[in-house]
DNA sequence: CGCTACATTGAGTTACCTCAAAAATTGTGG
DNA sequence: CCACAATTTTTGAGGTAACTCAATGTAGCG
């Protein structure tokens, strides 16, 4: 199950950062970071202080929030396996990241991760293109929520989060997979009321496409059906116009 | 009018990465880089390959846009002065960015640039953080999106509009000020149809909040109404929740 | 088991969408 | 510079997806 702290066997040990930060010897053998388990809601980052290490989840996801001044929190994104967290510099105050289920992270310290960036040169390039290709999705994520109906949009949160969550060769197509995510946040994450949330739920539940247990487990029965679902998007966008 | 194309004569020379780039003496005395103008329409970006040179928006606005197999187009964001394009790898191969208006860009030629990533050590830290502020940007502008009703969405798009063109200095504060966008484009950015945008322009003008003439000049009359509009996302926000 | 918090369902309202027509702006040739 | 077509924007009328408010159902916990 776990894995042992080495690249070799560590499932995000394909993604762009981890990539560049395997050609060290010293971190390929796991001397240089920690899988350290976080449980559900502990902060991962906090925008307003330097980090004291620098992290690359590995299993779970993260919460992205903007605190106001009044303390109150707004979900502007979630982190997945593969994503970092950990800033040199405190350059946005009001964004925190706390761990939205129990995850595990893969954790250098402030130290030995900038000893790293000095000595690879790979690596901040690998991270500054992780982060445009994060933009870019936002910003693709961003039209779907404001372009699409509330059924596209949980049918396409549901793909992704599906895609992002599957280890490699880990799981079954059609695993129960947990939602990171209460109805209230995934309503408000989805641009939503928890009514009409609750209501498209009810949709695919009863369409046979999901299959719900409890409050956070989730089975796709129908996947291709999901997927067409939530790529409905670009095809009738295409129509749409021109 | 047009500035000399040295640094200290530059509206947008505070900004992060300038301030990097500036650094370097040859740049501070303009012999790096040329100032050109572009015509509304000119690609300044193509993802699909490498950029002939890096370039920094001086005057002008520029649309990023997701391109569909089928060569539909949707416009996923904006640039500013201050913003830049000149990617060294072909990244994200559907993302255009096209000239929305005459448009002036600082640019570098691509081996100039690589050679001041090199030999400047803050240069690309400048450029990620640039990159990080923009993306958390984008994340609450998503939220403003998939929160607020249509008519704070426009009154938030017209006072970021105002802040990010107007250059230190030049303008007075109530200047007309040019659209970047059609109603088709804008109403699209902005995530409503031509009616509804039409409509929310409407109401803006027989309110004497803003004042239009042609089909893209717009004046603000009353700013500080008009950002009451735009932030009452915060306000309302919170009174909603917890 | 009963309490509290959260999720679902129901009924009525509204903001925005769609379809259709009128008005304004831009481009073109005389 | 003016008339006229083409395009874009605005206005109008009616429909619908999503919202609000309210009630019911269900999961988790002492």
């Amino acid at each position: 199950m776990g894995h042992t702290g080495r690249c070799h066997s560590c499932p995000v040990s394909r993604h762009r950062v981890c990539t560049a930060l395997a050609q060290m010897d010293s971190v390929r053998s796991g001397r240089s970071s920690i899988l350290r388990r976080y449980p559900k809601g502990h902060l991962l980052l906090d925008g307003s202080r330097v980090a004291e290490r620098f992290g690359i989840i590995v299993t779970g996801v993260a919460k992205l929030l903007h605190i106001a001044e009044d303390g109150h929190q707004k979900i502007v994104g979630l982190l997945f396996p593969g994503d970092f967290v950990g800033q040199t510099q405190p350059l946005i105050p009001h964004l925190i990241a706390e761990a939205a289920s129990s995850i595990d992270v893969c954790c250098f310290p402030r130290r030995t991760f900038d000893s790293l960036l000095k000595r690879n040169p790979t690596l901040e390039p690998a991270m500054y293109s992780h982060t445009l290709l994060e933009l870019d999705d936002v910003r693709a994520w961003t039209r779907m929520l404001t372009h699409r109906p509330a059924l596209e949009r949980l049918a396409h949160f549901l793909v992704k989060l599906d895609r992002r969550m599957r280890r490699p060769g880990h799981e079954q197509p059609s695993d129960v997979m947990e939602l990171p995510l209460s109805r209230t946040e995934l309503a408000d994450y989805l641009g939503m009321t928890i009514e009409t949330l609750s209501r498209q739920l009810t949709r695919l539940r009863s369409a046979g496409i999901i299959e719900t247990s409890g409050r956070f487990k989730v089975r796709i029965k129908y996947w291709q059906h999901l997927d067409m679902l939530a790529s409905a998007a670009e095809t009738s966008e295409r129509d749409a116009q021109d």
